[in-house]
DNA sequence: ATGAAAGCGCTAACAG
DNA sequence: CTGTTAGCGCTTTCAT
């Protein structure tokens, strides 16, 4: 069923039959409706690979995501996700499953495709592979640090180091001293932040550091059990432990309770991130809470911001959202039960 | 950058180029490798509207499932773009959101833009809905049972009546007699059958139903929750309770726990689906695994079957998928932990 | 082995 | 207000 058919039915031209669909108010009021009559009964759709070839738009956007599997990045995508099918878009999901090479891939499949616009949730592009695809004219927005440098990409992320500050300033003040960090490998540079905020939180307090309590992991339930029994085989067992995410926690927790270690009594811990089941395990994991379903919302609409003006007046922006370390049970903590800033 | 460019920088028609591209053995050494350059220097790719018009075939598959943010449909889109970014296909993933409305408008837009295949994950679409599609030639596959009575639509699927029976026996080979069920309003029709197995697991030991220990709600961990506390209400509190997901059972734990109601030794729990957090909880959830990934790997191969053959004698597969009951602490078991048929 | 040209389905400028 | 027609970028006969 094609344009052509429509308009030897309705006895018009092909551009009527076009100006209806497109520019309906250009069309007289019954030759309009007679159309109409006649694409309803024809069931017909105009093709999308030729209408995309004179628009060359797609109402389509790609989001790509370290990991499907991972609750939070899911939650960033359902910020997106809303945002674009409120606006009437599509969007891709593509899974870089933390490979560089996936990412590539996929990227490239984006910009083949010629999507409207990319938003990059925490990726391992290097400022090439970015640079890249704003040269073919596609706005891309940053959700969370990316690996490279990027210089004028719009990006939405939290004070990564100064949350982790926070979570582990909140262990000192408890009264720990020997605290451990578990951190994922990914996403990189939050990672380093996180690491950094941690640090400085130990060095404020004049305690040295010892090498054998930073601990890198892949950031899955299973790197955080491995590197929780790393921490756990230690001469000197860490009194608590911050993790770079939540489901580093989970999996460290679960070593510890597999070691008969009693959480949070013998070992305390704090996590990142405040997923939905962070309240759920026993005991309720203290944590930071990122808000990642709000990161994919402003990622979005400042994507769609660019897409809409065509980029003008959007340089350089970047977009700092608030965390707050939400105290439950797991950090050890007697009576501050609740939230602090 | 379009196909003349690179013809005209290379001395050749855009026939040439447009043959080294797709019919590279019908073009001479020297010149192939002469546009072969061209193409790289000019970092040329052919435009893919263009190139669907004349093969109307987007490499593209749709895929829909009812909520992006719960783990257990997130590890069949696993499963599923694990096969089609293999196949070198693309995936796009529609979240329907449990609504109707949703999955059609989704279904309308893969149907539009001419995707090759659609996976749908226990959809609330009727059976015309799905006629409509496989009418327009595009094959569909299902993972779940659908609401609508499908007929000659391939599906992959698990015996949830009989996999429910064996938990609910499980339940009453333990001792309990007070059995209620928390199952989904969604998917409907798998949740029905999962309730016929509770029954039928009931009846065979002569125990009256108590209309009050059938309890319906959202499958979400909030719906658990709020259908965990219904329970726990109740003059005659169950002694056990089975649920026809993990998330829901982790919501009505929750409501136990914080009601002071001790799980197992109070109220025992058995979920449905296996999803890896629930071991992670306390206590370790007894529950039904259900081979999620490898149904999104199967469902997939299936589709790309159909498109690859353009459905020639795939008709009416059912492919059934079995499932365990995975006995960890949640349940009471005293001995027998590990896994029973 | 290569080129010329038709055509995929649609949109938009130009004429009327 | 509507029709004619020239593209959009590519693939593929049909010649040569």
């Amino acid at each position: 069923m094609n344009i052509k058919e429509v308009a030897k039915k309705a006895g018009v031209s092909v551009a009527t039959v076009s100006r209806v669909l497109n520019h309906p108010e250009s069309v007289a009021p019954d030759t309009k409706q007679r159309i109409l009559d006649v694409i309803q009964e024809l069931e017909y759709t105009p093709n999308w690979f030729a209408r995309g070839l004179n628009f060359n738009k797609t109402d389509t956007i790609g989001l790509l995501i370290p990991n499907i599997l991972n609750p939070s990045y899911m939650e960033i995508a359902k910020g997106v996700e809303d945002v674009s099918h409120q606006k009437n878009y599509n969007t891709l999901l593509c899974n870089g499953e933390n490979a560089i090479e996936k990412e590539r891939k996929y990227v490239d499949i984006l910009v083949k495709r010629r999507v409207d616009g990319i938003v990059l949730v925490s990726s391992l592009l290097e400022s090439d592979d970015i640079e890249n695809i704003t040269k073919q004219g596609i706005p891309v927005v940053l959700i969370g640090e990316n690996r490279g440098d990027i210089k004028g990409i719009p990006i939405v992320r939290i004070d990564c180091e100064g949350a982790s500050y926070k979570a582990v300033r909140h262990l000192i003040d408890i009264g720990y001293k020997d605290i451990a960090i578990i951190y994922g490998s990914t996403p990189e540079k939050e990672n380093k932040r996180k690491v950094d905020g941690y640090r400085q939180a130990l060095a404020e307090e004049g305690i040295t550091e010892r090498e054998e309590y930073l601990q890198e992991a892949p950031n899955t339930i299973e790197g955080g059990y491995i590197a929780g029994k790393r921490l756990n085989d230690l001469k000197h067992r860490p009194r608590a432990i911050f993790t770079s995410s939540d489901i580093l926690a989970f999996g460290a927790i679960d070593a510890m309770k597999d070691h008969g270690v009693k959480v949070p009594e013998e070992v305390a811990f704090v996590g990142f991130d405040n997923i939905r089941m962070s309240n759920l395990i026993e005991p309720k994991l203290t944590t930071v809470e990122k808000p990642m379903h709000k990161m994919g919302v402003v990622g979005a609409r400042l994507l769609f911001d660019i897409i809409d003006t065509k980029g003008e007046d959007i340089t350089n922006r970047e977009i700092l959202l608030q965390s707050k370390l939400k105290i439950r049970k797991s950090c050890g903590h007697k009576e501050r039960i609740g939230e602090i800033f």
